[in-house]
DNA sequence: CGATCGATTGAACGCTCTCAATCGCAGTGG
DNA sequence: CCACTGCGATTGAGAGCGTTCAATCGATCG
């Protein structure tokens, strides 16, 4: 279980004031600091619905399970990205720190109790579920209708648009994770990824870094 | 475009007080009826998102497409249940009407300033975009690790729960809008509701209705 | 140096797709 | 009343993409 989220708890001071003193993103502080080991769950399916997450560093995955074992990655979370916005009084799948990871958890009610006097905050809760949703009918179509070459396409040209420093990407996620997050197997992300570096369209230092060294041609096969 | 959506416009008028005179569910009230024959757009991708929608009769397909023609259907709408409840500026998607079709719409703004002084309706709203959050990565589940015969079985299962009236399903879409939904062909589609019945797991009166004979079966190869 | 774990590579299989023909029903006109 | 047409659905045969199963690689760590 993970009841007791909070391996560490301490109310976050960011610098969240603007020039003249009036509070900006005061919300933000409202978040409490949480650390999660790599592999830790943030919470499970089933377990209660009370908090909204940000991710300050590292990376999560959110993951719903068939009975045989049989896995799907709904969304990875990067830094400075929000999850686990809405829904029920429950959650319906799982999340989990990919690699040592800190977060903001912020309590749903107080927030939206918040978000009752500060329209600004409302606008903001809202633009963020709506993202989130765009992200799961982007991702619904990869998984309907893409090749596994295109997935692959997409899904690098995705990394790089949300982590950006130059053309190098980190993959924080190991080979399972993004093959369950495209809807293949581990020995096709490989092939495919090796396929990509003969051709000349990236290169792989390390399993878990890409270079993209040319866009154009990744953008053409995304479809 | 459609950016004149009422082919008609009258305000609804609901039975919308409780026994002792207070309003209930007052702001369903506001919709704004709107028909859309078969086969017409309701809003297309790029559209500006003034309005969330509610299905009054019929069915909706939300929809989004590769360049190449490739449609992935993100989602079908029944009578009772909202849409497009959430996003920025801009539709990501398109939406069209199945069959006849009719509609309430609700400006996306005066709902978010009455929720503003109604916390039940922030709350059903917040609990309506969770549904359907939800419901998108229940079906990224599908999309990315289900077999065939797995995803139809979970779609007349969904069906079957969503318009129930014994064991009849009404299915008002397309094989074609099966399969996008799915993530199939057409023809897999068909083969595979054939082998149902063939079994005696459901019968086929005609290509739009569905007797389901056997739920436990049903739920068995839903996995 | 051996063990472990993730990633890569190879070979063969199989599920679903592709291509194509046929069916069945509804609408139309002779 | 019956051919003709059109369209969605069904059925069949063959091919291909991605999977499965299995071996190997390579880096990390005792």
């Amino acid at each position: 279980m993970s009841a007791s989220l909070p391996l560490r708890q301490d109310t976050v001071h960011l610098h969240c004031r603007s020039p003249i003193g009036v509070p900006v993103e005061g919300w933000l502080a409202l978040g409490v600091a949480a650390m999660r080991p790599r592999n830790a769950e943030i919470f499970a399916e089933g377990d209660k619905a009370a908090k909204i997450y940000r991710v300050v560093s590292g990376a999560v995955r959110i993951t719903k399970l068939l009975c045989d074992g049989r896995r799907q990655i709904a969304g990875f979370y990067l830094p400075g990205e929000f999850f686990a916005l809405e829904g029920g009084a429950v959650h319906r799948f799982s999340a989990e720190a990919i690699v040592d990871t800190t977060l903001q958890a912020f309590s749903r009610r107080a927030l939206h109790e918040r978000a009752e006097t500060d329209r600004g905050l409302s606008e903001q809760l809202w633009s963020l579920a709506g993202a989130n949703l765009e992200r799961a009918q982007e991702h619904m179509l990869l998984l309907g209708r893409k090749t596994a070459s295109e997935r692959i396409a997409s899904f690098l040209l995705d990394m790089a648009a949300r982590s950006e420093v130059g053309d190098e990407v980190a993959l924080p996620m190991s080979r399972q994770d993004i093959a369950d997050f495209l809807g293949l197997t581990i020995e096709t992300v490989s092939r495919t990824l090796t396929q990509l570096e003969r051709e000349g369209t990236i290169a792989l230092p390390n399993p878990r870094k890409v270079v993209l060294k040319n866009r154009r041609r990744l953008l053409a096969m995304e479809e």
